[in-house]
DNA sequence: AATGAATGAGGCTTCATTCAT
DNA sequence: TATGAATGAAGCCTCATTCAT
């Protein structure tokens, strides 16, 4: 349902065994990490959010580097996946009998997701492009999502004469790429205004064209 | 024909009026900048490299923020616009009589651009995330980008009843939205194998269809 | 019998009303001050080798230096005199009719003692160095140390002709002086290979006949 | 003539190309790490007596342990060997036709040096007994002293008759620690009281004896 | 008595920036 | 114009110490 990161990343955080505070700084963390970047945010400036001491900042991580670590990595070992298998469960699992509809929830659904993260989603591409061991991380973690219920859907709908006969990974990027085409520029705007519906019903039209059999 | 941002940017620092020791240092800049990002790349890293003392990095620029804007502005305003030519020069001025070879062209020319240049465009869209200020500069660029003559090819091949009957820009975000599918995994890995000829023809292949009239 | 500080060490903290947990902490202490020195242990490298939570460390002693003092203060009030009777028990009184016999029993005594306890003897030297308080503390233990003994043995050897008649104070200064000279290195190695027989020997021929009368 | 450390020292920084801030941050340094100990000597401690920024502190100096190194090896390679050589000169070369004479002068002199440069040495003893580094530096520079002079002047004087037959490094063994033994105290106590021509005279007349020949 | 999370002062170090030469 | 020594604010981190449980 809450296809909401900070959320997601509070309810992870439960699952943690530490302390309130330690809690707090792992909050602070990811939102100043999202709103300034990493090297811009100062672990005093961690301390103050978390209405903390510094020291406490050092605690449970012994490195700001570790504390990015254990940042971003909850966000890919948690949220990621979690993410994942819900929008398999809410998205796909529907079965739709025209492949049109099925892909505009796809989208649609995709989107919002986009938006709703956009911060975290931010700083995670940010810090991957420097970051080497934090992108081979997301590369093994997106690997190794399961995304057996999508294949199986394609199937369904090639078998029906709805969908090209590529290959799972081709189609999937077009449909990335495609639903990216409209994402992307939130990516450098603030989250102007933008009309999900609007766009999940474009990008699905011309997908639909460049996906039809034959 | 050198469509490559070092030799474009070294062009347009010969046409600034500085001593070589200020272009080592904005050479040396534009390099850093690249490879670890800005905040990671200090005054004296730049100073060593360019082979000059720290004092002279401030020389021109007052502060290290001007040489980033110097450097950035460079690219923006100079080589971008260049580029931009070029690209209209060469690729697009070729009339071919038939949609498919000019996509696949105009396809295969832009990925080789993107390869090329991966380092500086990585440090454009890494700065843009945060940066309000350079993201404002950059938008304003690309959005006045002289593209009447990709827009009159559109028109004539849209005549030609080889396009389908969108408007302009829906028509480059999708084979922009493609493009960068096949692109924008390079921009988080080093520059693996990939294979230019094979991406733009599948690429096209799709696209074809996509944007097929009916 | 056992002239072995720790071992010695650990007899005076079953003495002290004190729980086990903080018997191990003032072990710990011992053992980090002298491998590292008073400064560079920190509270925590206690807590750790004593199995301790950190808290524990300031239950008994309020704060580092109470536990220094309690750690030094224990090797000064209970340690030296103890050695000191022991060293008149074991050796002292064991009546040679030859000097020189004694001299070389008491210098290969003394060397055993100083090498077998080389870490507690390097602290305790170290920090006296810097520290004003505890060099107080250790001139008037030593100042103290009950050593009629001593001094009758060598008033018994000069009245016997086998020893210079000087006083007390300046035969034991050269005694003192000439076995320092082959422990002194040990101080600074680590515990190299060390003849003891040896060294007492060649020691003891040369005191001999600095010290014989005329 | 001025055997006293800190003068020498100052000679050596002369000799070194750096500037006078440099100059100061060394000399505020042995200072410093001479009176507190090189661990309980802040960065701060150091730029404030040197009448400088800290960041200052760090410019011919990457790490405080540099710097350690830096004064320290200063001391060994400058100031140590510059002892030796004027000993030799001072002392040494004096011929003395009688052993006692240039035994005491030899004695004399090296404890006025001792108690000239008491800090220096106090710091030296100290870090080289937890400093492995530091250790092996003094060594190699003690070892390779140029004492051939003082060899030559003891086959003088075993010729003559007039001392003991044993090789060269015992007897400079017994030298150094009956010396030792009239200083050592003043390595814990202040520089009290003490006489240096009264401790050289009597540290003489027992090496004497234990020297003579047979 | 024991715990261990929390504290915050202070230590080491970096770095953008200035300025006398 | 170029230099590079100097600056000092600010960042990261450690550690002795406190305190609620």
């Amino acid at each position: 349902m809450a296809n909401n990161i900070p959320t997601l990343f509070d309810k992870s955080l439960q699952a943690m065994n530490i302390s309130d505070k330690q809690k707090a700084v792992l909050r602070a963390s990811l939102t100043l990490f999202s709103e300034k970047g990493v090297e811009s945010t100062s672990t005093s400036d961690i301390a103050k959010m978390a209405n903390v001491a510094e020291g406490t900042v050092y605690k449970q991580f012994k490195t700001k580097n570790d504390l990015l670590q254990a940042v971003i990595g909850s966000v890919i070992d948690t949220v990621v996946p979690q993410i994942a298998s819900e929008f398999v469960n809410e998205t796909v699992n529907t079965e739709e009998p025209d492949f049109k509809d099925f892909l505009q929830n796809l989208i649609q659904n995709r989107l919002q997701f986009f938006i709703t993260n956009l911060p975290q989603i931010r700083i995670l591409i940010r810090e991957a492009m420097t970051n080497e061991e934090l992108r081979l991380q997301v590369i093994e973690k997106v690997t190794h999502l399961h995304l057996k219920k999508l294949a199986n859907s394609f199937k369904y709908y090639q078998k029906q004469g709805q969908l090209v006969d590529w290959e799972f990974t081709r189609i999937v990027r077009y449909i990335l790429g495609t639903t990216a085409s409209y994402a992307a520029p939130l990516l450098f705007s603030g989250s102007a205004t933008f009309n999900i519906t609007h766009a999940s019903q474009e990008a699905t039209n011309f997908l639909i064209k460049g996906l039809q059999p034959r």
